[in-house]
DNA sequence: GGTATAATGATATATCGTTACATTTCCTGC
DNA sequence: GCAGGAAATGTAACGATATATCATTATACC
């Protein structure tokens, strides 16, 4: 197996060392545009600038950063107000909660389209969100086990990114 | 399938509903006694009173529960009494924190021997720590697939447990 | 017993998230 | 344009979760 070289199929779901930010920022927004059409909420200033602040970082962000980066009209939002852009966005499936952190992270998608599984670096806080199929049958298979009737799930895991690992793999 | 009648070899991973309960927190001190005999802690009276009373739920329970409901010497203990011990357990694999409620439960053995796969039912709050073998497998194949070197994971699954859910499976 | 280490006691504070209610903005129909 | 209602925001206070700090006490080891 060559973890550095995954097959062209499965691209890492990593970003790019660089890559166009810019270009990735418009994307989720105009995503969020379309989802919220389709959902029938607004995407408001507030909700589009805490939007667009997460979708700058690939890293999940605290509430509480988000009150500080924020330069709203030239003062600080009270946190709740950014929590009702966050609920709002999480409700939209634009956001996710990474619980173990009490941080959020911009989604790259409408909540159909993906597990529901977290990849957090220890060393930079990089955030990467796999396509979590096999996650979702090991669950499956799990609860027919156990007579348990899944609803929800998130797996949230710790560890290394390909740019913090060591270049052997060690 | 047959969900309700898992097979033998695969127990339930939830408390029958009837069981023997104080051998059960028996077992569970008796274990950590061992374990700090390992690992070289002490297993001292808050400790045990904090895992005893965890031991005595099948279910998450917050720190601030427990502190309201741990009669210590006649009155309440400051809430960083409780999270000193729990640090204490979790560090030694006897308490696991279920991040996505703030809540903290017994395990049921050192962390070698389990995986990091919790159910929690979402009508009663009954908890199951079921073998994930299956979850390490596919973490570590999404891990490979992305370059990621996985440390630490933790899977929960939100539904409801066998004795919440309808009959007929529905 | 003397000393080092582990654990506790007590107070204060940091961090995360919500309640409550008044006000404003936006859409819709006229 | 303008009334009416729903959605969203503004503001202040509060509740819930978790940690920092430092003095003190208990335990293990010699």
């Amino acid at each position: 197996m060559k973890p550095s070289s995954p097959t062209p199929s499965e691209p890492s779901p990593f970003p790019a060392r660089r890559h166009d930010h810019d270009a990735c920022i418009a994307d989720g927004l105009a995503r969020a545009e379309a989802v919220c059409r389709e959902r029938g909420g607004r995407l408001t200033e507030n909700r589009r600038a805490v939007l667009g602040l997460l979708l700058a970082e690939h890293r999940p962000v605290g509430a509480y950063e988000i009150v500080e980066r924020f330069d709203w009209k030239r003062r600080k939002p009270a946190p709740v107000q950014i929590y009702r852009a966050l609920s709002f966005l999480e409700a939209a499936g634009l956001v996710h909660r990474i619980a173990s952190r009490n941080a959020y992270v911009a989604c790259s998608g409408p909540k159909e389209e993906h597990g529901t599984v977290f990849l957090v670096c220890r060393d930079c806080g990089t955030f990467a969100e796999p396509s979590g199929a096999a996650v979702g049958v090991a669950v499956r298979d799990l609860a027919a086990a156990s007579g348990f009737e899944p609803h929800d799930h998130a797996l949230e895991v710790t560890g290394r990114c390909p740019d913090c690992r060591p270049a052997d793999g060690g």
